[in-house]
DNA sequence: GTCTATACCGTGATAGAC
DNA sequence: GTCTATCACGGTATAGAC
């Protein structure tokens, strides 16, 4: 790793930290140039613009994004599908702990998104695999017995993802709520009681 | 009205749509004096400075957003319970249509909160009275006999009133799901074949 | 009391020296 | 690959016109 590689990596991570913190419009490049140990126009030199900067922040959330999507289907099985399913939820509130910056980042490309359209493109892609993915998990469940086949079968879906998705937004602002004991209400209403009830 | 509450009325109005539109940091105070037809330096004259005129356009949503979340009790009764409960979620999901602006401001704040005690508390407080309504809605439903009770009430209040949060946020990215579908299966799920079945 | 003119500093951005 | 110098524009403050 060269040199340039290191100031290019200092550059993105330093700037992940402040965006996060202060937000994009209020870190300026010179405050991002401080920390890295450069001077402001050093940075042009890897970025051709602060938004350049942001959409390139935006491009590697996207990937990671699209990779903890993806659900292996192969390890549910009808002994183990709600708990799985249940296990999803709880997995992304104990992750919200360890990366304090990433909701506080992303919101910030919803509002982009809102103005560009470029982000809301990729957005909307994210928000569809999003949707889709815990569709065919239901679908899975149903091909497992573990579910009816039901015509709101897709609704059921998207009311759990949408629900999935405000539980993070709702503890970015430290609502103290019983976020596991809501997500399992919803599993619970979408698979009653299912055939693997060996919780408590 | 006199001129001031004139120009006052019209500058809160412009920022408004232009905040809303822009963002708050690529609305320059120069871009509202052109639109409302004043010099710059006028909008001292009402307001200390940008931040409070934000800050006043919040204190403003709050008051309405105070004012939407009150739900009439009195109007709820066993045979429209659960109608009224669907028509809750339906009606904001028609109004997203009406103002547009009121979530790309609203979540704005949500972001400024992220970084500001005042506003952080507040918008803590709104959730907090926000999801307190929906847990007395169900409580009254349990009086009114269409719910049993149940330990995990409160869990089923706060699962609906993520959901009915999210819409919002989803509709905002255009994506075009059949929301109404997903509100009432959230609904049935909580009142699970209530005793007013008369829909389709 | 209601506003304009003007000046100040910080910001994103560019050109060119080293 | 990085810096100095410079620019236009943003929010802000104040003096003063009417």
């Amino acid at each position: 790793m060269g040199n340039k590689e290191q100031t290019f990596q200092k550059i993105i991570e330093v700037a992940y930290v402040m965006f996060a913190e202060k937000g994009f419009d209020k870190t300026s490049l010179a405050m991002i140039a401080a920390e890295v140990g450069i001077s402001k126009p050093a940075i042009y030199y890897y970025f051709q613009s602060k938004d350049q900067l942001i959409a390139y922040l935006f491009e590697e959330l996207y990937k990671e994004i699209q990779r903890d999507i993806a659900v292996d289907y192969k390890e549910l099985s009808p002994t183990n599908f709600k708990g799985e399913l249940l296990e999803l939820g709880y997995k992304s509130i104990d992750a919200q702990g360890k990366d304090p910056y990433f909701n506080k980042i992303f919101n910030q490309y919803v509002l982009l998104a809102a103005r560009d359209e470029s982000y809301m493109k990729q957005l909307v892609e994210l928000e569809t695999s999003f949707l889709t993915s815990f569709v065919e998990i239901l679908q899975y469940g149903v091909r497992l017995r573990v579910l009816e086949d039901n015509p709101n079968m897709e609704a059921k879906a998207q009311m759990l993802a949408l629900l999935y998705d405000n539980i993070g937004n709702f503890m970015l602002t430290g609502n103290q709520l019983n976020y596991k004991a809501i997500w399992k209400e919803a599993v619970d209403s979408v698979i009653q009681g299912g055939k693997d009830e060996k919780e408590k």
